[in-house]
DNA sequence: ATTCAGTACGTTATAATATATCATATGTTA
DNA sequence: TAACATATGATATATTATAACGTACTGAAT
């Protein structure tokens, strides 16, 4: 019997699955957000109004979101926001394990579990831009392993995988 | 009994390991331009001057290039060059799959076997800045496997882990 | 040989992403 | 309250990448 993708998502390996259309998001910031105080609090750092505010943005859709993306939406409130401005809240988000940054597209998406510390796996959906978060171990081993075999000290992993979710595929946008 | 680091760095998925600091270094270029000639042929793609001395800067070392970085080279023989110069050049080696990009440096890399296609897994040394490029199945399928478990189409994977090598672990770079 | 289409490259300008630097404000500790 | 560290403001600039348009070359069809 094979499992089905809802299992799958519900593995704990999956740190964060795509969501259905139609999800609750508000509930999604939300959660992010009270992760993130919990974070800070036990990190002795400062979750501050700013920073609060970036990670809300960034937390504005299960997508990658561009810096000069999030910079035009805090000058809604913020009309001197510079680039400066961002940049370090996303520096900061980033130390504490709020968000991750994703390499291939310049990009930046929340965190779904700042709990537990772990590197990044993405699944990364082409047409709705979604994207998954995973601490996959076999992929972790598989790395480890061959590293170890070439003498090869890993310190940190970049895993971006690009393609179609299973949604867009049933969609069938074949774009 | 355990296999040795030369033993791993023989397996067939590994595409080109770490380089020993005193390799005859010339004989890489001279064989990366042999395979893209040899691939360019049978693409029939016009394998220009260009283009040639691009990948000729690109091999310059084992390790990633910055086009920018290249540009200033190519400008010792080409004074006009410029930098769609050097994109459009790197864009047509990455089409025919001469060169990978490191997408976490924003920088390029030769390929070590042009003329089997596939996609990109890197071993990049933070020390010596050398890049062993891998095409490990057990990673591919850890992906795979994970990815059809979500329904995930798996289009293109950037897997890029970060460490230190082993020379640079023996020599004690503790930076 | 001439026209045509496609390809490659030159040239200028500009977009997109990211950082350096110094000033100001705020908060904490002694 | 002085001293220090942290956070943000403000300006400038660095780095990476692309757009747009023009010219020259190449090779096939007429």
């Amino acid at each position: 019997m094979e499992k089905s993708i809802q299992d799958a998502a519900n593995d704990a390996q999956v740190i964060a699955p795509f969501q259905s259309h139609g999800h609750d998001h508000g509930q999604c910031v939300v959660e992010a957000i009270a992760a993130a105080e919990s974070r800070c609090e036990k990190d002795g750092s400062s979750f501050t109004p700013l920073r609060r505010q970036v990670l809300e943005l960034v937390w504005s859709s299960h997508g990658p979101v561009g810096a000069y993306e999030l910079l035009e939406k805090l000058r809604g409130s913020r009309r001197n926001a510079a680039p400066p401005t961002v940049y370090r809240a996303l520096d900061f988000l980033m130390e504490h394990g709020l968000i991750h940054r994703i390499e291939s597209l310049n990009a930046y998406v929340g965190c779904g579990d700042p709990a537990r510390l772990h590197g990044g796996q993405f699944l990364i959906c082409r047409d709705c831009q979604s994207v998954a978060e995973l601490d996959d171990s076999a992929i972790d081993r598989a790395v480890t392993r061959r590293a170890d075999a070439l003498g090869f000290d890993v310190q940190q992993q970049t895993v971006e995988i690009i393609g179609q979710c299973a949604d867009c595929s049933a969609r069938g946008n074949d774009d």
